[in-house]
DNA sequence: TCCAGCACTAAACGACGTTCAATTAGACCG
DNA sequence: CGGTCTAATTGAACGTCGTTTAGTGCTGGA
């Protein structure tokens, strides 16, 4: 066959990065695969690769979506004027998010791109600007410690709450522990406000 | 071809294992399959699966070693009297074995195993001893506390690192943090013991 | 209306994990 | 020693994967 008046060259890559999302979120990134994708819309695998550079390429434009997702849910995050709380009130906004689209959170840190192939860096971007809404947070409950102090605690704080989350994602976090996920994210961040709290000047 | 008097069943079998552990040690688990392990023993793909169920049970043996091994790295910690300090020479006993053998830790967390497959007990139990270890340090912070808090912390405390290092082992740390990887485990050791000795009764 | 160029398909490549019929070397028995 | 049974090993096969490419025929512009 030739070309095809189905789709304009711009809604065939929506409808492909659209397809990838749902099917993903579904099934999870284990059963994503080229064939799948062109099957669900109804073109050929070979088809994708005229449109998109490879499948890391289709799975980065999906988990960029998650992440603006996750910024959104964070923007979204019951509002409080205790910074404490309001860390709380952050891990529950991410613990909700996550269990909404846990397969297309596992996706961001599961797919496994190319060797060498660096990060693209919106990503990091979108990440960080997650962590300066954490970090302001703790600036809030000791506005005497320097700001670096802060972003540091904020770093570690989103690092251990992925961590735990992905651990359980992936069904091992029974390995090491033995207690709900919801728990342990709030017993993290309690942790952490009570260190950043004690901390010397 | 039929029998062959290179191997009895048993150092076959252990052949397997340790030229499994070799190449992955080497190679990382992603180059890691049926194919290249029995060309590096000298067999056929097929031989591999009369004397292990799949590649999985493979992986399994060899991940064991990986548990193994760090067990006696934290048995062969520096000592000290102070559990604070301890604590920090089990971080660095992690650290040490890690960057040894960063492949082999990947492989304990990044292999993915088939979906319903449950993780062997002995993992649970070989990561629960470690944690035990742990958490007597912080016991020894502060005696007044149930010691169900401090296994909790020694949980915490395990995941948090595991996390970050696997994070950095995948190349993905600087996804959420721009600093050294055992600067990172330190800071997060010295926030737990803050926490911990600041806790209510 | 014609044609160049583009979108698309189908087939192929070399990998993967896994299975299995066929083969045959070694073990055992008489 | 000869025969037979057993179990270890092979090689080919199946269906999967990501990716490439030659060829085909539709479509937009002249």
């Amino acid at each position: 066959m030739a070309r095809r008046a189905d789709h304009s060259k711009e809604e065939l890559a929506s409808l492909v990065v659209n397809t990838a999302e749902e099917l993903i979120a579904e099934e999870g990134i284990d059963a994503f695969s080229a064939r799948s994708l062109s099957r669900a819309i109804g073109y050929t695998a070979g088809t994708l690769y005229h449109h998109f550079k490879d499948l890391d390429d289709i799975v980065t434009q999906v988990n960029t979506r998650t992440l603006v997702g996750l910024a959104r849910a964070f923007a979204d995050a019951t509002p409080s004027s205790d910074p404490r709380q309001m860390l709380h009130n952050y891990a529950d906004a991410f613990l909700g998010y996550i269990a909404l689209k846990r397969n297309l959170w596992n996706a961001l840190f599961e797919f496994r791109r190319k060797p060498d192939q660096l990060v693209p860096p919106w990503y990091i971007e979108a990440i960080a600007s997650l962590i300066r809404i954490i970090a302001q947070c703790f600036q809030d409950i000791r506005p005497d410690l320097d700001d670096k102090v802060a972003r540091q605690s904020g770093q570690l704080v989103f690092a251990s709450i992925h961590s735990v989350v992905s651990l359980d994602s992936s069904g091992r976090l029974n390995l090491i522990m033995d207690r709900d996920i919801g728990k342990v994210v709030h017993e993290l961040v309690d942790m952490h406000i009570l260190a950043y709290a004690h901390r010397a000047k």
